[in-house]
DNA sequence: GTTTGTGCTACAAATTACGTAGCAACGGTC
DNA sequence: GACCGTTGCTACGTAATTTGTAGCACAAAC
């Protein structure tokens, strides 16, 4: 009989961001708009998710004050934003090794 | 009258890994591995998911090659995955900053 | 032969996401 | 002022995913 610790609700920084990224079109979102502003549909079209979910997703990047909405573009990064992109950027490069390596 | 276009399956590198990624427990079971390799259970109980998902997540990171599995240690980054993971690292000192900024 | 550790699976229940329709507010425009 | 388009966003029934628990098969240790 093994005592399970589920949840893990450390509080870590790093972890509450990996909780945060790690969800279904988070990553996608920031990576959207990494250039200009986006309004609410064009990221709908986009992604290709429900609006119901890239609502959700845009409150709760919002309340990470890593996006924030400013009626007269869209939706852009904040300079937190901004920050945390430039550490995904490289992730484009790599990318492309890592598919030809997959065959 | 507007047509959507859902799913994006566009194929390029970047989508896809974003897809990978951006499931959930995906970046903390590569971020978990880090260090060590880890075994099936000991990776279900540090991050708190049922062994369906952790089992279906390692297999897309298996078949990424990103993970492999060496039955003599458990479950361990590729040389692909290294590489990812050096990408992520920055993430960590950023994180601190981050949660700072959220008060 | 019984226990321990290994990766992994079955399956019902709970949670999350999807797809479609539509609302309220605002700015034109005729 | 009636009409239209765009804006962000919500309702809601359906579909897909995740969870939690139990347990299997195999191998090694004792």
């Amino acid at each position: 009989m093994v005592k399970r610790v589920r949840g893990s609700q450390t509080g870590r920084p790093i972890m509450r961001l990996l909780d945060l990224l790690g969800r279904r079109w988070t990553l996608r979102i920031v990576w959207e708009l990494r250039e200009q502003p986006k309004r609410f549909r064009d990221l709908q079209d986009l992604i290709g998710a429900s609006p119901t979910i890239v609502n959700t997703r845009l409150a709760e990047l919002r309340e990470a004050k890593l996006v924030e909405l400013d009626e007269a573009v869209g939706y852009r990064l904040t300079a937190l934003g901004k920050e945390l992109l430039q550490l995904f950027l490289p992730l484009h490069t790599w990318s492309e090794k890592w598919a030809k390596a997959l065959g």
